[in-house]
RNA sequence: GGGCGUAUAGCUCAGUGGUAGAGCACUGUAUUGACAUUGCAGGGGUCGGAAGUUCAACUCUUCCUACGCCCACCA
């Protein structure tokens, strides 16, 4: 029993309905103890997020990949949950609280912790309730939070381990501090811009009555941030500097402060540069923190003039003058900083050296500095400069860690699709920097490390242990930084498996022939492979043993992520996977690119640009957005959104609503069967044909990650075999006196509703909840559509019955075409005559006549000579073989002219092809090299086409 | 400075060593039962430029041009 179906497609009334049902019904984590697994985590997105673009495109896809391989009767399993975003979250809640004239520092650290919780507990839900929208079939049963009770055992265990053996180690050096947020950030949460500036020329006397070689009683340098001056601690100049030799060991007096430097030679100093002399401030500089160590200034030696605010603080020496303590860095708010104040007093005392430059009009201009584009860091979060600042904070050896990820993506352990990402991985792993971990947050994964009052550091798992450590009685502080975000989420692929608290015990199939022995386990899509449960069974008994989550979905097989976290996430999952579990998390790593506005640029709140996911759902629902996601995907590169397209893809959910429509009209309902059944009609025949054929282009796709040719497989067979020629053909079998019993109309019944069946799979997993509607609506089910079984078409195809309905299409698409040049309307029914039908023709025209004519709209074919008058020519072909030709008199319809203008512009074309055809073939080099496989092809279209010439050419003559 | 990518129909994009494809847009045309969120037919491309390899290059190689991205950096 069908339902019927309403007129028109309103993806609102089905999505939240099935979505519900799926959830409820466990659909999306169907009990399959024996089946193989099959696994992808779900990078989790920040708990106060929403949906973008870049999540519906990184959702649809791995939505699409778990889809499909449940249908192929995996265990397959898509973690998700969401990450506490340290720095993100803890901004969201000060934000709100500053907007009631509150602040973070109002309240103790817990009391301030437990109102995140609370702001996470109320409004952390709503990405997770958008991803359900569109409709993504995660195992939401086992959701995870990467601040769980579990997932911070693993995260302790973690640093612990890695502390123990000496990958984890604290360190005073610059890092990168954001002075609005009042953290270290790593370098990769730095970001270089451009922005204009200015560029300082200074003199620093020498001391003790020194002088250059050329008479000179300074030395001058020059700087682009002239308030660190307060806390330089040498000039450095190249060793070979002929200008300087003299001095180098020597002192300049520092302005304003008075400090003596030393004069240092070091490599740093570039001669072609400047003066060739460069200032060092080794606390507020990476390089000059480098150039500072050479020169023997130990990291706790070097001075800082600024605090965590940055503001100017009085340094080690306390040389810096009151007029400038706590003065900001730079001018802000329109209040003049640091940097104008030390300009100006050098200006005042004489040390600067003005810039001179000519304007317009060739003239000479003074200004205090050269203007210049200054690379400035940033911060990613905070917006503001980045401060190098002189810190205590823990880093991780990731140099260490990234050894084994090299190898693994290296020896094909971890394929990278697309493989031009490696280059780029290799580029970044190989020359990878210390991992500054500690954030000076208060939410997140706290530090597991205690110090005693002189600074002994115990790390532990617990207190107690700590406390262990350290001996009874000694007074223990835990250390206030809490960790990195990405060190959590990097334990993404076990940890939400139920590591450290289960024991990972590797399961491995049995290594099958030639492959034996290698390490990479990646399910196999071949066509040998994808039969279904027979093949499987054979694997059964391994996955059948009583195996935990972690040890059955441990590898994961796939990651899908978008490549602007290649290096945030995906590399430091490699690195703890190998760490931790001593393998690879995923044997391949998919990564797709951004979704950019219509006309390019990237979307960003600023810009205004930014088009909202939930709006598209709205609007054109959320398989439209799928689908349009899946056919833009070609390996990487960025998707530019395009709304028409998405349209287009609502029109075709469209058109399959009312192909389905068509079909129930005609008592075409679910199919009894998985399997093809027999048919015995040719269109019947050539269906099923059809069907294979569009099944193992996806299936070659999806094996590929190709999303988009497998997208677009489905969309071509739906619209332009199943609607435009297989409904139009068995039209007749239902058409008003046809025997609704008789063998044609049950066999197509049956044959059509398994063909339509078949798209409804091969659709699922790009456009989930019209399928599963229409579905149910075909008939009652024993289950849902997300639970069905991936087609498996085997069936003999007689090639006979296949070429006839191929023949049938051509006739029609040339004859519709000939009518439309002649202008003949294109209902009128015509006469045919065929002189010498080939053997393909007779038989089709014996049993495919009602087709034929209905399609094709002609009146009973006559075999034998066309009456003598005016008459056009159209030609039937299947495959290569010869063309039939159908004569149609025209008499008192056509234009002889317009037919004759016709044939001239085909018999031109042909000749054309000929003549080309004719010179390959005439060049001995061709046929000597060419591939046999092309000279036959050539031979076969000269053929063609010399008889196409000589047919066009007679038919002309009969026009007279 | 290093690396990567892209240049194909008006637009957005696939594609293959053997005479170019899709969607949208455009033109013409069709409307008494699946669908105008439609059907049918059609126009439109020297595949960025130059050279090379080859019997044959849009496809491979080199160079050039333009645009984009990533990493490093000029004190």
């Amino acid at each position: 029993m069908s339902t019927e179906l309403p007129t028109t497609f309103n993806p609102a009334d089905i999505e939240t309905r099935w979505y519900a049902h799926w959830e409820s019904s466990g659909g999306f984590r169907p009990e399959r103890p024996d089946a193989e697994p099959f696994t992808i985590v779900n990078p989790p997105p920040n708990v106060t997020g929403s949906l973008h673009i870049g999540h519906a495109l990184d959702n649809t896809l791995q939505d699409i990949v778990i889809r499909y391989e449940r249908m192929r009767g995996k265990d397959a399993l898509w973690v998700v949950g969401t990450d506490h975003a340290g720095i993100a979250t803890q901004m969201v809640v000060e934000r709100q609280m500053e907007e009631r004239q509150d602040k973070r520092t109002n309240y103790s650290r817990e009391q301030f912790v437990e109102k995140v919780w609370e702001w996470k507990r109320e409004s952390g839900g709503t990405i997770t309730n958008q991803l359900r929208r569109l409709g993504c079939s995660m195992d939401w049963s086992r959701e995870q939070f990467t601040m769980d009770e579990h997932f911070t055992k693993a995260v302790l265990k973690t640093f612990v381990d890695l502390y123990n053996d000496g990958l984890i180690y604290r360190d005073k050096r610059l890092v990168n501090w954001d002075p609005k947020l009042k953290t270290a950030i790593s370098d990769l949460e730095v970001e270089q811009q451009t922005i204009p500036g200015s560029f300082w020329h200074f003199k620093y006397p020498l001391a003790d009555g020194e002088t250059l070689a050329d008479g000179r009683n300074y030395i001058e340098v020059a700087t682009t941030r002239p308030e660190t001056m307060l806390a330089d601690m040498a000039v450095a100049v190249h060793p070979t500097d002929e200008r300087y030799a003299s001095v180098v060991g020597k002192h300049v007096v520092l302005p304003i402060t008075g400090r003596r430097i030393p004069i240092v030679a070091d490599e740093h100093a570039d001669p072609e540069l400047g003066s060739g002399a460069v200032k060092i401030t080794p606390g507020h500089d990476f390089n000059d923190f480098e150039v500072g160590k050479r020169a023997g200034i130990a990291a706790g030696e070097m001075l800082n003039m600024l605090d965590g605010d940055a503001n100017v603080c009085q340094t080690a020496d306390g040389l810096v003058p009151d007029e400038f303590i706590g003065l900001h860095r730079f001018r802000r708010d329109k209040i003049d900083g640091a940097r104008e104040a030390v300009v100006e007093r050098l200006k005042a005392d004489g040390f600067l050296i003005p810039h001179v430059s000519k304007n317009k009009k060739g003239e000479e201009v003074i200004s205090d500095a050269e203007p210049r584009q200054i690379a400035t860091p940033f911060g990613d979060r905070g917006g503001v400069v980045i401060e190098p600042w002189l810190t205590d904070q823990w880093y991780v050896d990731a140099e260490k860690l990234a050894a084994k990820p090299i190898q693994d993506v290296r020896d094909g352990t971890i394929e990278i699709v697309p493989k031009s990402w490696e280059k780029t991985f290799f580029n970044w792993m190989e020359n990878i920097q210390p991992w500054c971990v500690s954030r000076q947050l208060w939410w997140g994964h706290r530090i597991p490390a205690w110090f005693d009052a002189d600074g002994n550091v115990f790390v532990a798992e617990s207190e107690e242990e700590a406390q262990a450590q350290a001996g009874t009685g000694v007074q223990l502080t835990r250390d206030q930084d809490v960790l990195d975000t990405w060190f959590s989420s990097a334990l993404w692929p076990f940890a939400t498996l139920g590591w450290p608290e289960t024991e990972y015990t590797p399961v491995r199939p049995e290594p099958v022939g030639s492959e034996a022995g290698t390490k990479s386990q990646r399910p196999s899509f071949t066509s040998e492979e994808k039969s279904g449960a027979s093949t499987s069974s054979a694997r059964t008994g391994e996955w059948a043993e009583n195996r935990d989550l972690l040890s059955k979905h441990f590898p994961n097989n796939l990651l899908i992520s978008g490549f602007d976290i290649l290096f945030f996430w995906d590399a430091r999952m490699m690195m703890m996977g190998q760490y931790n579990m001593g393998e690879a998390p995923w044997p391949r790593l998919y990564l797709h690119g951004l979704v950019r506005a219509a006309d390019g640029a990237k979307m960003s709140k600023s810009k205004g640009n930014v088009v909202d996911p939930l709006g598209l759902i709205d609007q054109y629902g959320a398989d439209a957005l799928r689908f349009f996601m899946a056919a833009m995907e070609s390996q990487g590169r960025d998707i530019k959104m395009d709304e028409k397209r998405v349209e287009g893809y609502r029109n075709f959910a469209t058109k399959l609503w009312n192909a389905t429509r068509f079909c129930q009209s005609s008592g075409i309902g679910k199919s009894a069967t998985i399997k093809a059944p027999q048919a015995h009609l040719a269109a019947n025949q050539w269906i099923i044909g059809e069907v294979q054929q569009v099944c193992s282009e996806i299936e070659s796709a999806m094996e590929d990650l190709r999303f988009d040719a497998a997208a677009n497989a489905i969309y071509q067979f739906t619209w332009s075999k199943f609607c435009d020629w297989y409904l139009e053909l068995i039209k007749p079998v239902f058409a008003d006196g046809a025997d609704p019993e008789a063998m044609p109309a049950v066999e197509t019944r049956e044959i059509a509703g398994w063909a339509l069946d078949q798209i409804l799979v091969m659709l699922h997993p790009f456009m989930p909840f019209i399928t599963e509607e229409l579905w149910h609506s075909q008939g009652s089910r024993q289950y849902d559509l997300i639970t069905a079984s991936w087609p498996n078409p085997r069936a003999e195809v007689s090639k006979d019955a296949t070429d006839a309905i191929d023949w049938v299409i051509d006739l029609t698409t040339n004859m519709r075409s000939a009518k439309n040049e002649l202008g003949i309307p294109p209902g009128a029914k015509l006469a045919a005559f065929m002189p010498s039908p080939s053997s393909l023709a007779s038989s089709t025209i014996e049993r495919s006549s009602a087709a034929i004519e209905r399609l094709a709209r002609l009146t009973p074919v006559t075999i034998g000579e066309a009456p003598a008058g005016p008459a056009m020519q159209v030609t039937a072909q299947a495959g290569s073989g010869a063309a039939d030709v159908f004569v149609v008199p025209l008499e008192g319809i056509i234009d002889i002219d317009a037919e004759k203008s016709r044939l001239q512009k085909a018999l031109s074309a042909s000749q054309k092809e000929a003549k080309s055809l004719e010179g390959r073939l005439g060049n001995a080099n061709f046929i000597e090299r060419a591939k046999p496989e092309a000279v036959e092809k050539a031979r076969e279209d000269f053929a063609h086409h010399s008889g196409e010439v000589e047919r066009l050419k007679g038919a002309l003559e009969r026009l007279g």
